[in-house]
DNA sequence: TTTTCTGCAAACTGTTTGCAAAGGC
DNA sequence: GCCTTTGCAAACAGTTTGCAGAAAA
């Protein structure tokens, strides 16, 4: 096995079939890309997506990075959120793990959630509306429970 | 009267006001971009701006456009939106017109739409979250109607 | 008349593209 | 061996900043 974007059913292994399934071909870079997204819980931007390959001793141009995190979205195989920052962020699709993010005003975190009422609400007007709705991105802006506290 | 800023309590002289109270002097720039929003029901870009401003023969250069939505942003009164089109847009913060985004993947229209469910859904989650909720954006991607239509 | 504002041009940041070399299949 | 993928460097788009002249108060 040249690259190896594990096995079984996780999120590296599904994307990565449906890449060849594509047609694409599973370079280092590609694998690399999906090995680390594989392991993220949230969204990471494309600068720490570079820096973290390159500190596991992985390194992927910056380039690269960019055109498998575009043929990633493309496949639905990422989602890609901008959260205000401006600078896009990109985390794993999972179906099951559908959430949105909290961040933070003051120290810039990003964190996730889900809230079942926030996706009945959001499907109840998604039948209503006058637009095919295909998704949506919520983001709450505040402070994270640590700088709330440190707050004067 | 140097500069319009329309009378009464429209947005714009509100905010003009709020502008003095900071300290602020209302030149050229600042009048024409407050004149300008004040007209908009929905978020328009800085390029856009800029290019309106000019159609009506009030140019007003790039950088004054940028630090002008910066004030406004920074003091509440406009509200700075970012839609996933890798561009900023902004529009006037009228409390009492709260309104979310529609954006068409196929065209790039950008729709406004509110929806009291959705509201509640949220206020209901920040008084539960471990996080002090300030604000939230919520955008929703699809078809809009006359692209809806117009597919195969 | 003092201090702020404005426009220009240059700098910056995040992202994209052209191209030659390396590497999948 | 053919064709895709990769990294580099240069190009780009949106945004920000420094500075000298124009203009509020």
């Amino acid at each position: 096995m040249a690259h190896p974007v594990d096995a079984g059913g996780s999120w590296a292994s599904r994307a990565a079939e449906r890449l060849a399934a594509a047609g694409y071909r599973l370079g280092g870079a590609r694998a690399a890309v999906l090995d680390l997204l594989d392991e993220q819980p949230c969204a990471l931007t494309a600068y720490e997506i570079e820096a973290a390959l390159r500190g596991r001793g992985r390194a992927v141009g910056r380039a690269s990075v960019y055109r498998v995190l575009d043929e990633l979205d493309e496949l639905g195989l990422v989602t890609r959120v901008e959260l205000g920052q401006s600078q896009a962020r990109y985390e794993p699709a999972r179906p099951d793990h559908h959430h949105h993010h909290l961040v933070c005003e003051r120290c810039g975190a990003v964190v996730p959630f889900d809230d079942a009422g926030l996706e009945r609400a959001i499907d109840a007007l998604s039948r209503r509306a006058d637009f095919d709705v295909h998704g949506h991105d919520i983001v709450l802006r505040g402070a994270c429970a640590a700088c709330r506290g440190s707050l004067s």
